[in-house]
DNA sequence: CGCCCATCCTACGCGCGGGTAACCAGGTCA
DNA sequence: TGACCTGGTTACCCGCGCGTAGGATGGGCG
């Protein structure tokens, strides 16, 4: 339950970066829990084995503290969609390692995601910013390919590289919320399948 | 700027269904321009041009006012979703009906939408379910149509109408705050095509 | 005419939670 | 050994905003 594995029995004096790191990772926690507004400062320091002054040294706010852990996972999700378009030049592999990427990215590091799709608090400039950020470089990086490939102009592309990220964002959140109802591979291999060929490409029964 | 244009000038004393209806009316004016928690019952009361013990009288709290308007929302964005899909049976018409049953949604009734797809307020559990219901009950609509037509599990099916509706509600989104760039009869074509060819349906330059 | 009920108002209670003031402890180094 | 710096604590302040108590007003009906 607590933050790092090693239980340390409160009271134990950490070096600046290291109780840095770990007030992140319990913020990190109850954030995600309970989202901004029902997350408490107390909570935070109490679940770090710390009191509340230990937090505002490290941090001027809320806000900030906020700030810090969405740009570290807004950093995140673009970095793995860029590599993903960049781990080979078939388009088609391109569309399963780029739809990987955000499955992968929705089951890691504790459910973060959270914080980066369904952030309370988007009604905060700079929140909403980050938000838009990571959809807007996401479908920037895929809308880049679909220009070099087809005749589209910028903003067709660009509503293209959209549609497809928030196929595969919500796909994605779906599939973890149905936890274990199809394997992630198969999943991905699914709607890889659809972003490629579309509806019509599969099978007809009647 | 008044909920209703026929300026009152306070002071005025309504039926209660009528002042019921008005009431509603400026809460969805504040409450989307502000989301749930930055909007002040203070505020809804002043905008309706009324004390705030009247908003009490016809609302226990302000989480009920929240969830009466969201309930109304969702029912309108579902319905529109069942309408499009029996609007025809041909399936390629379908998916261009469906998608712009989310455009449409996406630009009436003064951004309504907010409220069912970018709540703050996910983390209380009666404002979770309805927006999930929005989810889950689009998506299980497609996924319905595409059981019939093809080999798909269930599970499957509901993936892919999940990662359809997904792909119309962002991109949609996105096409509103873009106002203007792109037409929304176009807009609603290019991501049909998407949706019923995939991709790799588009034409190739090189 | 005067009773009554529905409608609306002013003014306040009060809990919650972010942020701070003031004080303690223990290791290091001249 | 004692000054000092780093890291930590307890206890408090205070503003904001939901919800309410108690009182005014005005139209319909006996």
């Amino acid at each position: 339950m607590t933050a790092t594995p090693d239980a340390k029995p409160r009271g134990t004096r950490l070096p600046r970066m290291a109780r840095r790191r770990q007030l992140l990772s319990a913020a990190q926690e109850v954030f995600v829990e309970n989202g901004y507004h029902a997350a408490a400062m107390d909570e935070i320091a109490e679940r770090a084995g710390v009191s509340k002054p230990v937090l505002y040294q490290h941090f001027p706010g809320k806000l900030e503290l906020y700030l810090a852990l969405l740009d570290l996972h807004v950093d995140d999700m673009v970095t793995r969609c860029h590599e993903a378009l960049a781990s080979t030049t078939d388009n088609k592999q391109r569309v399963q390692a780029a739809i990987g990427a955000f499955f992968d990215f929705v089951s890691s590091q504790g459910e973060a995601f959270r914080l980066v799709f369904e952030s309370d608090l988007r009604n905060v400039a700079p929140v909403r910013q980050r938000m838009e950020r990571s959809l807007r470089e996401s479908a920037e990086a895929i809308s880049q390919v679909i220009q070099e490939d087809t005749g589209c102009s910028s903003d067709e592309a660009h509503l293209l590289g959209v549609g497809l990220v928030g196929m595969a964002e919500v796909s994605a959140r779906y599939w973890l919320s149905s936890h274990g109802s199809i394997p992630k591979e198969a999943a991905t291999q699914l709607m890889a399948r659809l972003a490629w060929r579309g509806i019509s490409g599969f099978p007809r029964t009647g």
